[in-house]
Formats: structure tokens, sequence, C-alpha cells
DNA sequence: TTGAAAGCGCTAACAA
DNA sequence: TTGTTAGCGCTTTCAA
């Protein structure tokens, strides 16, 4: 590999005359930079990033730190982050946390250690090992979740979607069709998003002067074969419900699995609503109406913030609330309610 | 940011003994050690990634190039390459090169300025511009394409799913089926993956002693969108076919779209197989029958090899060929010939 | 306009 | 066992 000093060594010129060509900042005189360029074209040369960065302090990089790299959600978030970061020339360095605050702080440290310039962080649970951390990295981090235990001193972004709300809008809807005996299947709620979303199901039912039974609350772990499970749960009772509240897209599809299975029609038996709105729902059949939980956005709005920390040396907190929306689609409408 | 040189200075130790004693290598005395650590400790001490990387030529990163970050089937790959890296310590830098042959030289050049230690490129088009990029650069790259024009000094690895044989399968299986009128779905025939897919799909109509009429083929971009679009030209004429190939899920899922608008039905009026075999496959009515083209392991392979390349400083090329493999579902297979 | 030199923070060979 | 020193390759200040 070849570097400025090779490159002064054989123009003939000083290593910070062959710097100044290259980076067309500082005095140079046409002539140098020609032969500069030249020489640098023939030995192939190519600045080291290591090397800047180490004087720049900046790497380009961004550290986007997801919980679950096998859930299509957070593609969508990927996806409208880095439309925003390759427009300044960065790059997403991808980690998958895997719902563990362990690998979160794990992160955060490589973050510490300038692995990347900022962070966006997409947890399930901020809860006082993390935070504490957040608060302890020198380096920008925004998270995406709604962060309610906000201190006065606290100087981090967020952005979010009230999903606490969403399932609400979910939960309402149904009861709007009519239905009495509603289940819910929903994360861990020992996370803070699983809470969340179990409360919005708790307050519509409440709001709708319906009770929630004892085991009409499942709660699984987002995914397919855990959505499955959950309705095998709740479907194989006696006093089935009439519908489902799903908390993710790919548990409503295990759920919507399990009906068929059991010959169970839906939305005629069994009426489902769900959470995300990713591409699955119109592929299904019925299709899923579900909660646009605006994860493109997020994303993009993650990065924004994030690059007006890094780029615009904005100092001050900003967060930003984004608001779910209610997507009716065949699997939530009963027909002869029409 | 403290750096070892405050440590030293507040340790009264000298900044080698502080390196050695944070690093483990070298020798140290216990007492040492433990001063060291403590300070660190106190000091919020971390590493720059920049300065270590600067000497040790490592950055701990793999660059990988995805031609459409939107498709779900980069992710499996991503996922798959993903699963293997961790095990290293290493991270995945991602970058969309929207199936721009400038973009990927740009990634290959950024890789050549040490942003990673290699790269994974899928790219659906491998010719003489980013072949020759390719060559040149001092760092290991894995394609995971077919790899026709190789030359005997060509030294880079590359990992592949035969794609030809892929939609041979899949041709094949709807000429089983008793299907005389096939129709294609293929992306760009400017592209390689294009190419060789329609070539897969001659073949095995010819071997079927079946003809290509024109118009039988359409071309179109890998999206749902452009499935439908290209359904909808196929579908429309006088002459329909019984059956079409697409060549990867999003378009069959938007060749879907139009038949179940036109009240045409599947596998009864047009039978239907695609590529990718991705989740979306199991959850469409009917399920769809496609080839599946092992993305995941696909991934897994590019980061071993890669990784092969960096730690274990194989210098010989290597390359993988993978099977595709037809799986049955519903789309496919007329009941009444069951 | 150009060059010398210091420094970014860490590593490692070598000397003490 | 510890310290000195010379880089890694680039940037940038300051002097020439």
């Amino acid at each position: 590999m070849s570097n400025i000093y090779v490159i002064a060594e054989k123009t003939g010129l000083s290593p910070s005359t062959v710097a100044r060509a290259l980076s067309g900042r500082g005095y140079c005189s046409q002539k140098a930079r020609q032969t500069v360029l030249e020489m640098a074209e023939k030995l192939h040369y190519t600045p080291t990033h290591a090397a800047r960065s180490l004087k720049s302090k900046r790497t380009e990089k961004v550290l986007m730190c997801v919980p679950d790299i096998y859930n299509p959600f957070y593609f969508k978030m990927i996806q409208g982050a880095n439309d925003v970061l390759e427009q300044y020339g960065y790059f997403i360095l991808l980690c998958h946390t895997k719902h563990s605050v362990a690998q979160e702080l794990k992160m955060i440290r490589s973050l510490t250690e300038r692995y990347g310039d900022g962070m966006i962080l997409v947890s399930f649970d901020f809860n006082e090992k993390n935070l504490a951390a957040i608060r302890d990295c020198p380096l920008p981090i925004v998270l995406t979740n709604k962060y309610g235990g906000e201190k006065v001193m606290d100087n981090f972004d967020y952005v979010y979607v009230d999903d606490t709300k969403g399932i609400y809008l979910a939960t309402q809807h149904l009861i709007g069709q009519g239905h009495k005996k509603i289940a819910l299947i929903v994360g861990s709620t020992a996370e803070q998003t699983g809470k969340e979303r179990a409360e919005g199901f708790s307050a519509a039912m409440k709001d709708g002067g319906l009770p929630v039974p004892a085991g009409s609350v499942v709660q699984s772990d987002y995914t397919r074969k855990g959505g499955y499970g959950s309705a095998e749960k709740l479907l194989g009772g006696k006093d089935r419900p009439t519908a489902i509240v799903c908390a993710n897209d790919l548990m409503a599809i295990g759920c919507m699995d399990s009906c068929r299975a059991r010959g169970i029609r839906i939305p005629g038996d069994v009426a489902v609503v769900s959470m995300d709105n990713t591409d699955f729902c119109t592929c299904t059949s019925p299709t899923l109406s579900s909660i646009d939980m605006q994860q493109e956005e997020l994303g993009r709005i993650a990065a924004t913030l994030l690059m007006e920390r890094i780029d615009k040396k904005r100092r001050l907190k900003e967060s930003v609330c984004l608001e779910p929306e209610l997507v009716v689609r065949q699997s939530s409408v009963t027909p002869q309610r029409r």
C-alpha cells in the first residue's frame, strides 16, 4: 500500500504538500497538485480510513442496534435510517442485540470505543442498566422507544410511535365491530414494549366497558411459531374469544395458522387485528388488519436526529412522537355486520 | 476522553506498562496491572478503535453490499452472514448498491480505504468494470454469484446457488404438471442473474419439447408492482398461459394480485411457481411453490469464506455451489391432476 | 506556496 | 519487569 510519504518521495514534494493536494484544503500550486494527483493515480493510492479517523475523530459510521434481525419490522427501520444516512455519506454498522441487555451494553461500549460516531438503539426495554450506560456514553445515542423515566438532566433524543395508543386503536376497532370477548397475544410484559401494549389493550377494554378475564392475555415472543402456540391456548379452551389482538404481524400470522388448522374462519368466527403493518399483511388471506407503526419513518427520523447531533452539533435534546394508524383489511371486518 | 497517557501519568507508570496491563500481553507485574485497571475504571477509559486499527491494520468490520435493501431475500443473507461474523467479533457494514455498478465501485473503493477487512459483494451483474476493481482490490472480496468468466489468475472466492438450474426445476415442475403454455416473468436480462434465469427457463422448455413464443417472456424488476404489471401483460392477451414462472417471490405475489383482480384462479386457471422461497410463500393463499435459493446458507458460507481469508490467512481461492431446491405448495399443483 | 514537525492513541521491538 | 522510542498514515499549525 502506498501512502502520502511514498508519493512525496516519488514526486520530490513534501508529505504535507501531498496531503494538501489530495485533500484540496490549504494552499497548493496547480502544478504541484497535478503532479501529486498523477502519481497517486499511478500508485493506486487510497487514503487510510483509520489514520484519518484518528485525526478527525470521525468514523462516518453509525451503529444501529436492533433486537431481532429476523423480524421484518426492523428491516423497514433500517431502510429508513439508511436512506437518510447515505445522504451524509454515512454507513450503518449493524448489530443484532437479541433482546439482550448485556448485548446492548456491549454495543454501547463499542460505540464508546468509537466504532461509530453515534448510535440508533432499538430496544424493547429501557431499564436502569442500559439507561445508565446511555447517559455515560460521550457519543450521541438516539432511542426509538417512548422513554418514560426521563430525567431533567437526560440529554438523549428519542423518537417513538405510541404503541399503547396503537394497540388501543386495534382493540377499540374490534369493540366497535361488536366484539365482547377479545383476547390479546402480546410479547413479554417484563419488557417495556410488552408492558405498554398490554396496558393499551386493558385501557381500551376498560373504556369499552369490557372485562379482561384471566387467561385472555397470553404472553409470547413476537414470532410466528410463538403466535401459533398462543392461539392454540386461546382457541383450545371452551370459552373461545371472538376476536384476537396480536402485538405484531408475525404472531398474527401464527394465530391465523392455528385458526386454519382448527377450521376457524377469519373474520367470521374470530376476528384478528395485529400491529406493525408489514408487507405480510397484504399477502395473507384474508388480508390482515394491522396498526401501522411507521417503522420506516421511525428509522428516518432517528437517523435525522442523530445526524443533527453529529453533523450540525445540535446539543439540546429532542423527541418526536409519531401517530400509529389503523389499517383495516379483511381479517377484522365481519361481513354480516357491515 | 482519557487515554493510556493519562492513565500513565496518574499512576506514575509508563504508557507501555499501561498498554501491557490493559491488553494482557507482555510482561506486567500483578501490582502494576491492578493499579492500572483501577485507574482505567476510575477514568472510564476505553481504547480508541481508530488508533488500534491504524496499528493492527484490522477494523473488525466486513462490508456487505446488497443490490436491494427492500427485498427480504437479502435480509436472509445478511442474517446468515451476521451469524457467522459475530462469532469472530466482526460487524457488518451495510451498503445498499441499488443495482448500480457505479455504487459497487464506490464501495470497493471504500473497502480499499480500509473501511473494513473484507467484503461480501452481492451483485446481479459481474462485468468487466467491477471485476477489474475486484481484482485490483488488495483486500478479500467474496462474491455470491456464479462467476462464469473466471480467469486462471483470479483469486477471489465465490459461493452461489445455480439459479439457471433453479428456474429449470421450476419450469420442469410445471411441465410435469402437464402445462404446455408456460410464461416467464424475469428481471432484466441485461444483468447476469436475469440472463441466467431466462436461459434456465428456455432450456427446460426446450428439453420438454415446448416452444417459447414471442411475448411469453416478460422482463420486470423484482418488485411486487413490477410483477403485477408483467402479469397484466401476460394475462390480458388472448393466448393466455396456463402457468407462469416468476424469477422471485415478490414478482410472484404481484402476479397473484393480478390473477385475483381478474378472477383467475390459482392453480386452477393458472399455476404459479417462483424463486427465493421467502417467508411470504407460506403466507399467501394459495401458498406459493418456490425454489429455495438457500439465501441464509449463502450468507453463512460467504462469511465463512471471507473469515478464512481474513483470520486464517487462506490464500488459495475457493468456490462453493449450493443446490436450489423446489418446494411444492398449493400454487402449482392443479387439484384435478393429483 | 511549500516544508518541518507535532500529534491523534495505541502497539511492540528493544534497551535498561 | 519496566521504560524508551519509533512507528501506523494522515492532518494541521507554524515557520520558511
